[in-house]
DNA sequence: CGCATTTGACCAGCGC
DNA sequence: GCGCTGGTCAAATGCG
């Protein structure tokens, strides 16, 4: 209850969960601010990482509050960046409905303050961050079903080889601005794909799937692995790759994603 | 002892 | 005007 308090409601909203779950009448949350939502694939290798440290993120992000989501059957997480005392950077990680290898982190705001350390792509440095929740989300995803997932993954979504050997695991993802009433729902990623891209979006159409990483995941498989994630959704897995691209996004206000 | 995380309650916005 | 859901804060507990 504080100045922040009074701000902080108006801050986010749904824009990455709310694409389209006006199933019932949820729409929520007030007007949007400047979202940036990334799409994370949890891979097996990812439970290699703990062991190394986890890359998490430049910033250190505190835990504020989980909720669960009406159309999720996993909470969402609600982070602060603890970086520094001003900064109002906030990010909410959630799983992907459909795809519980998945993380959905939507980040708002920018943080006002430079990057706290040049991390390293495995810094055993890294502030407290996400090292728990990172690790139980790694270990918790079914090390078989990721690989198989992370294998599928990599075909359809890297026509390349590139990251994934020095990743330590696959994100799939664009960041999406939404500052609009407009819902961002597409991603870069899929851009790229090619037909197989379609299809899938298809598939979601059909199924309504709120989120479009949601269904890279459908095509995968998912299994029982929600039961373990659904616990342990909390932070994300952050490679280089994708700390370069959180980098870029917040040293240049994000990028801009047009929704079409 | 200190810090972070977890859980519950309260507040605010939006839809019906 | 009422109800529902999301979001945030505060207090308590646990772990390092």
């Amino acid at each position: 209850m504080d100045s922040d308090t009074n701000a902080s409601p108006h801050l986010e909203s749904e824009a990455s969960s709310e694409l389209k779950s006006s199933d019932t009448q949820t729409s929520k949350k007030r007007k949007m601010v400047e979202k940036t939502v990334v799409a994370v694939r949890i891979g097996e290798n990812v439970g290699k990482l703990k062991n190394e440290g986890l890359p998490s993120d430049f910033w250190s992000w505190r835990k504020y509050g989980q909720k669960p989501i009406k159309g999720s059957p996993y909470p969402r997480g609600y982070y602060k960046c603890s970086t520094s005392k001003g900064c109002s950077a906030k990010k909410q990680v959630e799983r992907c409905r459909t795809d519980a290898s998945m993380l959905i982190i939507t980040y708002t705001s920018t943080h006002n303050h430079p990057c706290p350390t040049t991390i390293t792509t495995n810094s055993p440095q890294q502030p407290k961050e996400s090292e728990s929740e990172t690790t139980q989300d790694l270990s918790a995803t079914s090390k078989e079903e990721d690989q198989e997932h992370i294998e599928e993954e990599q075909r359809d979504n890297k026509p390349s080889d590139e990251g994934t050997n020095e990743e330590n695991f696959l994100y799939l993802q664009s960041p999406i601005r939404c500052s609009q009433d407009i819902i961002i729902e597409q991603e870069d990623p899929f851009k790229l794909n090619t037909e197989k891209s379609h299809e899938r979006i298809d598939l979601l159409l059909e199924e309504q799937e709120p989120l479009c990483y949601a269904q890279l995941k459908n095509l995968s498989a998912s299994k029982n692995e929600e039961l373990d994630f659904f616990d342990e959704l909390e932070e994300l897995p952050m490679s280089s790759s994708f700390l370069h691209f959180t980098r870029s996004i917040f040293s240049d206000e994000r990028i801009p994603v047009a929704p079409s």
